[in-house]
RNA sequence: GCGGGCGUAGUUCAAUGGUAGAACGGAAGCCUUCCAAGCUUCACACGUGGGUUCGAUUCCCAUCGCCCGCUCCA
């Protein structure tokens, strides 16, 4: 099999991550297990650098965001109410004859691939009865393994955000608009896991739920919803009250590619994806897919859904319990209103309301009631807020940043002579070794204690290697494949052969080779910038 | 799940119906005054389970895994 230039890179990628000790396959000694995947030291050290980062980024670093870290197995009403159990599997029809599969639901829309005349559920391929499967993982709470325990892994992290609204909201002091931001494992019991990590069994996701005021209750209180070309000229000023859910998606867009370029994803490598009407989910006004350049080509890295109050509303209406939040600022303003504005915006809530009734199978008269309810309720100072999720996948982005920082150039050897060299060319912020503390040979004591000394004094600050072994340059190229931005070199002249060098290193750079001389005292304030 | 291809040290590759070699890498030691240097020593593999056979890493079957297509998503 020819073999593309795309899928050599992949491999090496592969190779290397094991080699190197980033991602190996799950339970290998007993022949691997599909779609699932280990990370080693390093891996481990890059996905937390990863993590730790979008958590900085998105909570501390905020005033709007604050943090949750729920259950993995929770009521499996959740999932009702989410919709998972019922429309998280697709049945599926396999045919026998040319080999294809459809989706059960579409046989009569799709076109038979060898009788592009008929459609598939009326030519004669010898089809298998549709197969239904669920994409959750299920397991049984408790000792007795019947239906009534059965319980599901997450599918995804962002249910438990909404479940737990109620209590963040009345808990942390904050009001709308503001986000609640999780990271932690979900599980997708795929069809067909591909891409190495990109598409696995068992995955990670950094997910913010991120609450908006209604566009009605923003005209309510600011008097206007800002428009999307304004927020465009206004990108420094977060959150005014004119901000409607188109001018919080935008915002929340650039956000995120801001937080992907400053971990070193270029620009060029991201895709900014507007999913076409057609393409939403039933549930989301709109999307906007980062997707990253891999060598398998342009996938998605994170989701950015304006996901209206679908999903409160879902959980008011299976739990019962209310899921509205209440705002003095909004009733005095509504009361403030002349009568033909309070007219309009009831008019909009209601039908919103009613729309999403009707569409979840609520019957016509029942759906005007409520709806009626909800729209009362504004004047009283009450609605459900709507929500903007950037949701992202860690592995993935793992991944693209092993791909992204993969390279191989020439560097001269000891004697010159040009040789292949593989670097990681990690941005310093999530390399899992910041710096390497070197001593230029082993067998001199003297060297080796100062650069063990070295090491013990930026050890508390940042992730230290130290290595002693063989030539200096076969430790380099080794700090090159683990994506070490920096490496300090200790020798004679740290000890004082020149005295004007005493107490001074060479610091060595990965992605050039060139080297400085910096103090040692000087070291931790060079290098702590440039990792955080 | 369906179809096609592929499974030999950590990696990349050899060889063979009579139980396997190399290179690089790894470990230990010597040496080494800045980019995979040199010398010595060591460890490590036929994915798993059946079958055929006197004997299977080699042939057959199954299974697991990887890659490619269909399909799906973070």
């Amino acid at each position: 099999m020819a073999e593309s230039k795309e899928n050599v890179l992949m491999e090496k990628i592969v190779s290397l991550c094991k080699r190197r000790g980033f991602i190996y396959q799950s339970s290998e000694i007993y022949g691997g297990i599909n779609g699932f995947w280990d990370y080693g030291p390093l891996g481990a050290e890059l996905k937390r650098n990863v993590k730790e980062l979008w958590w900085n980024t998105m909570t501390r670093q905020r005033d709007d965001v604050v943090g949750l870290e729920a259950t993995i197995i929770m009521s499996p009403q959740i999932w009702k109410a989410s919709g998972h159990v019922d429309t998280f599997s697709d049945p599926m029809i396999d045919c026998k004859t040319c080999k294809g599969r459809f989706r059960a639901d579409q046989t009569h829309e799709i076109p038979c691939p060898q009788k592009p005349s008929k459609m598939v559920s009326e030519c004669h391929g010898e089809k298998t009865p549709p197969r239904a499967f669920n994409l959750m993982f299920q397991t049984y709470v408790g000792p007795v393994q019947d239906d009534s325990a059965i319980a599901y892994l997450r599918p995804e992290t962002a249910q438990a955000i909404f479940a737990q609204f109620k209590n963040v909201l009345e808990t942390s002091r904050q009001k709308v608009p503001f986000g609640i931001a999780q990271v932690g494992k979900a599980f997708r019991n795929e069809v067909t896991p591909r891409n190495f990590t990109f598409r696995s069994r068992e995955f990670e996701q950094m997910e913010l739920e991120f609450f908006i005021k209604p566009d009605e209750v923003v005209e309510a209180i600011a008097g206007r919803v800002a428009s999307t070309a304004e927020i465009g000229n206004r990108k420094s000023e977060i959150g005014n009250p004119d901000w409607g859910w188109e001018a919080w998606h935008k915002y929340w867009v650039e956000q995120r590619i801001a937080f992907y370029e400053g971990i070193g994803l270029p620009r060029t490598t991201l895709v900014e994806y507007w999913q076409k009407p057609e393409e939403l989910a039933h549930y989301a006004r709109a999307c906007v897919d980062i997707l990253f350049t891999f060598p398998f080509g342009t996938q998605e890295l994170e989701g950015i859904a304006a996901r209206s109050d679908f999903d409160l509303s879902q959980h008011e209406r299976f739990s019962g319990k209310p899921m509205g939040v209440f705002e003095e600022e909004l009733r005095t303003a509504w009361n403030q209103l002349p009568k033909e504005k309070q007219d309009a915006l009831w008019r909009r809530y209601y039908e919103n309301r009613k729309k999403y009734l009707v569409k979840m199978g609520v019957a016509e008269e029942t759906a005007a009631r409520d709806a009626t309810e909800d729209a009362n309720g504004l004047a009283k100072g009450q609605y459900i807020p709507h929500v903007i999720e950037p949701s992202a996948g860690v592995d993935r982005l793992i991944l693209a940043l092993i791909a992204n920082a993969y390279s191989e150039d020439q560097m001269p050897d000891e004697k010159g002579k040009p040789e292949t060299r593989v670097v990681l060319k990690f941005h310093p912020r999530v390399a899992p070794i910041k710096v390497a503390v070197l001593p230029l040979l082993k067998n001199k004591p003297e060297l080796v204690k100062k650069a063990q000394a070295v090491r013990d004094q930026l050890r508390p600050w940042m992730n230290v290697f130290y290595d002693d072994a063989g030539a200096i340059g076969r430790r380099y190229r080794r700090q090159d494949e683990a994506g070490t931005p920096f490496c300090i070199t200790i020798d004679f002249d740290t000890l004082g052969e020149k005295p004007e060098l005493q107490d001074t290193v060479t610091m060595r750079h990965r992605d050039d080779g060139k080297q400085e001389r910096l103090a040692i005292g000087e070291l931790l304030n060079w290098l702590l910038p440039k990792i955080r």
